[in-house]
DNA sequence: CTTGACCTTCCCATGGTTGGAACCCTTAGA
DNA sequence: TCTAAGGGTTCCAACCATGGGAAGGTCAAG
C-alpha cells in the first residue's frame, strides 16, 4: 500500500502520516527501491487510532502515551484510564475558559443597545480594561487546520 | 514612557507590543534620538483595550476590527454588537465541540474497570477507528504561551 | 513514448507568544 | 571616568498540527 492508499483507508493526510514518523510518533516504514514508503494493515490500523485519538482532542504526547499503551500487552487498564480522565480534565478547564469568555461578552452585549448610535458598553468596558489575571495567551480555537 | 514601563503598565509583554507594531495591530510609536520606543498614557490606554480583548479571546482581527470601531466616534454600537456575538457563537461552537469529544472520552472511561488488568475499553474503541467525520485539527489548549 | 497520477524531499505559512543572541543606550555607583 | 547592571533594539528560532506548493523521480495505462 502506498502512503496515499494508506491515507485514504485510515483518514489520516499522506501529509500528517509523514509528519507523525518524521517527530517519531510512528515508526519509518519500509520502502520501495525508489523510496516509496509501503504500508501494511497494521500501519493503517495503528493510523486509525492516531486519528481516533486526535479527533478526540489528544495532543500528539498524550497520543504517543496512548499508543505505548495499546502496543504494551502487559499493561494496566488503569494507566490507560488516568490519561483519558486527566484529558478529560483539561478539556472541562478549557470548556469552563471558553464558557467565562462567553458569558462574559454575552452579558456586555445584551448591555449594548445595538442600534446606529455609538455608545456602546462593551466599548466602554473593554476600555477600563478590566484587570484580567491571565497573562498568557487566549485560546486558539479557530481549527487551525480548516483555512 | 519605556516599552517596558508601558508593558508594566498595560498588562501587555514588551514582545507583545512590539510584535502588535510590527503587525500594524497599533501604530509605530515616536522614538527616542537612540531608538527607544516611547508611549504615552494613550497607547497604554489602547494597549489595555488589546489585552482585555484578547483575554475575552478574540483573535487578532478581531482585535483590529473592534479597535476601528473604538476609535471611530461615529460608529454604530449594532456594529460592535455584531463582532461581539459572531465571537460568542464561535466560542459557543468551540464549546460544543468540547464537550463532545469530553462526554465520549468520560463514556469510555466509566466503561474501563481501571485496575491492573490489560483490558481497557477506551484501547478498543480507539483500536475501531470510531470513523469520525472530524478531518481536521483538533483544538490546540495547551495555552501555548505557558511554556 | 507520452501522459497523468502518484511519490519523494524541501521550504513556507498559519496563530500568538516566548526565548535567545548580539548589540546599543542609559544610569548609578566606585 | 570607568564600569557594571539593566534597560533598550533587531533578528532568528521555536512551539503545535496542518496545508500549500515547487522540483524532480516513478509507475501504470494508453
Amino acid at each position: 500500500m502506498t502512503i496515499g492508499e494508506a491515507a485514504k483507508a485510515s483518514g489520516v493526510s499522506a501529509k500528517m502520516i509523514r509528519y507523525y514518523e518524521q517527530i517519531g510518533l510512528i515508526a519509518p516504514v519500509a520502502r520501495t527501491e525508489s523510496g516509496y514508503r509501503i504500508y501494511a494493515e497494521a500501519d493503517v490500523h495503528t493510523l486509525r487510532f492516531i486519528r481516533r485519538a486526535r479527533d478526540l482532542g489528544f495532543m500528539v504526547e498524550g497520543i504517543g502515551d496512548l499508543l505505548a499503551l495499546w502496543q504494551d500487552r502487559s499493561r494496566h487498564s488503569a494507566d490507560v484510564k488516568r490519561v483519558a480522565l486527566e484529558h478529560v480534565t483539561a478539556l472541562e478547564q478549557k470548556i469552563r475558559e471558553l464558557e467565562a469568555m462567553a458569558a462574559t461578552i454575552r452579558h456586555l452585549a445584551s448591555c449594548c443597545a445595538g442600534d446606529d448610535r455609538p455608545d456602546c458598553p462593551i466599548l466602554d468596558d473593554f476600555e477600563q480594561g478590566e484587570p484580567g489575571t491571565k497573562t498568557g495567551a487566549p485560546p486558539r480555537f479557530g481549527a487551525p487546520g480548516a483555512r
